[in-house]
DNA sequence: GTGAAAGCGCTAACAG
DNA sequence: CTGTTAGCGCTTTCAC
């Protein structure tokens, strides 16, 4: 274990020297600065980001809070955030917040999300209340769907627009008998029911009146509980022409639950999903989906998050970001 | 920002009380312990990880450094890592290797790995050398396919008997001209030749000579690709009846490429993948399949870590972990 | 059972 | 341009 007073020694000048190297700082000679590193390169230093935090207060380190690892989505989106984030000398550490119920809590206590220079938190799962007794030494940004504290920074999908494209698209289509494979009514706004609102606005806007039995509540946004949901529902009503599930993980159920019933994607049943996961595009038919634009959250989180961290004030931002239609073979 | 200080002030105590009290170390009496504990209660004092860490060398975090965080194997293994370590007082941070060609060393840094009480580091893509040249300054478990140094802790699967069992079924259940869809022989022992060598074994066991064109080559281990290759090979012969996919990704591109060939899974071509990821049980036919066994891989794991970490000595461990078949509808 | 002193490795602030 | 001093918040050590 080399310390940089090891390497002050090497070099023959003093510890505060070899930080002011180490970091780039202006006024260090040239010569100093080739024998710091020299004695850097020999001693095979490097820096203790222990004690930098301590000391600074920074480390480059950025925390993503995911409700789960082994959602496809959150991989995607950590994967594109990793990649820009190394671009600008920084780097990304997940954590799961829910994987017990004291997990959630721990996840988000005050001490673990100080190790981070700042925190990206997917609010999915969360109430606004515990967000709102959250209190964090470190700038966080919020992402995802639910309705939240309006002091902190917040980027979401535009729910209603990309269900309603999603809609619109199957109604120009052909489709007549539109289901949606979601959730109840949870009573406060969510992606549920701002993704059902736009499923209904483009029926209606379209001149028909959604069916009131139009949504198919899955007890879970997972594959295996929308397929058993559709195969149940088509198998007393085969006029259905048209799904717009509320995930790509329920398209994949639903995808799987229109075989189950000895019908077709697309000719009998069109689907429509909503996260362009990659594995959508290699299906056989490949999903038409919704694309979140990761790249847009990306972009836009990694502004405001490097301008909090520089400490610039400006009041809470909360951005929208596009949703556009990708179609494929599941629609005609 | 309140320290152990303030708690301390509070409380009419020394700071190392507080210390005490909140480590549970035994020698505080108990109503030192109760006074402790209301004022950290009412100030909302948190501990300061950085500072335990800078002092103690411990924080409770495990390091776990994917090489990607889009692929769902890695998802499926870290949310139950995340949950086994969360049982016993730890938590998981993911981090990605190589996002970039930068990013790979940079993760792998002396300095980062030190942020954690241990790592574990999946060696997927990395190389012998590369891992050899490591330094850490924590312990260091290694979790993949490819042959690494041997002074590391290493958990790898039965890759070989594997591939075997799922060639092996494929034959059972009546499949002859068989293909595998893989990568070409990379000339050092790998995933690819180990799973390679587990499909020609069954074959050769079976009195079958394998066939000489019997490997599709797979530029990337991506279902777009297997499904192109897949596509193209059954146009120019249509006697092929099974294929073994070396990972559930190119398994799932080897069914649309069936597909995409106008052929039937399974009646005109048994699929056997390897990985066992949740979305292949959701398939319309679901995917036969072997099972990486995480939970196995993550209680040998965690073993090994925790006693790393508590300093006992003992010679490296190399552990294979079973790898069994899940039958499903790819196969008859 | 409790506390005082020392210091983990680094950097901010300032002196030279 | 370079060095000195001080101290981030905690735990280790050892004295009482």
């Amino acid at each position: 274990m080399t310390t940089m007073s090891d390497v002050a020694a090497a070099a023959g000048v003093s510890v505060m020297t070899v930080s002011n190297v180490l970091n780039g700082r202006p006024k260090v000679g040239p010569e100093t600065r080739v024998r710091v590193l020299e004695a850097v390169e020999r001693l095979g230093y490097e820096v203790n980001l222990t004690a930098k935090r301590l000391r600074s207060g920074r480390t480059g380190a950025i925390g993503l809070i995911v409700p789960r690892f082994d959602h496809p989505y959150f991989g995607e989106l950590a994967a594109k955030l990793a990649v820009a984030l190394t671009a600008v000398g920084r780097h990304l550490a997940v954590e799961q917040s829910n994987a017990s119920a004291e997990g959630e809590l721990a996840a988000l206590s005050h001490a673990r999300l100080a190790t981070y220079d700042a925190v990206l938190l997917s609010v999915v799962g969360l109430h606004y209340d515990d967000v709102d007794r959250l209190r964090s030494a470190v700038p966080v940004v919020l992402l995802g769907e639910q309705d939240m504290p309006p002091r902190y920074d917040h980027i979401q999908l535009d729910n209603e627009g990309g269900a309603h494209r999603a809609t619109a698209h199957l109604l120009e289509r052909g489709a007549r008998n539109l289901l949606i494979a979601a959730g109840g009514d949870e009573g406060f706004p969510s992606m549920t029911t701002a993704r059902t609102a736009g499923w209904r606005r483009a029926q209606l806007e379209a001149g028909l009146e959604p069916r009131p039995d139009g949504v198919i509540e899955l007890a879970a946004y997972e594959a295996a509980v929308a397929r058993e949901a559709v195969r149940a529902r088509l198998e007393v009503d085969p006029s259905v022409d048209g799904i717009f599930a509320i995930t790509d993980q329920v398209a994949f159920g639903v995808m799987a639950g229109v075989r189950d019933a000895g019908l077709r994607v697309p000719q009998d049943v069109q689907v429509v999903g909503f996260d362009n996961l990659a594995l959508g595009e290699q299906l056989a038919p490949a999903l038409t989906t919704i694309d979140p634009t990761h790249d847009w959250v990306v972009e836009h989180a990694m502004d405001l998050l490097e301008r909090r961290i520089a400490g610039e004030e400006f009041p809470p931002q909360h951005l929208v970001s596009p949703a556009p239609l990708v179609i494929r073979g599941s629609t005609r």
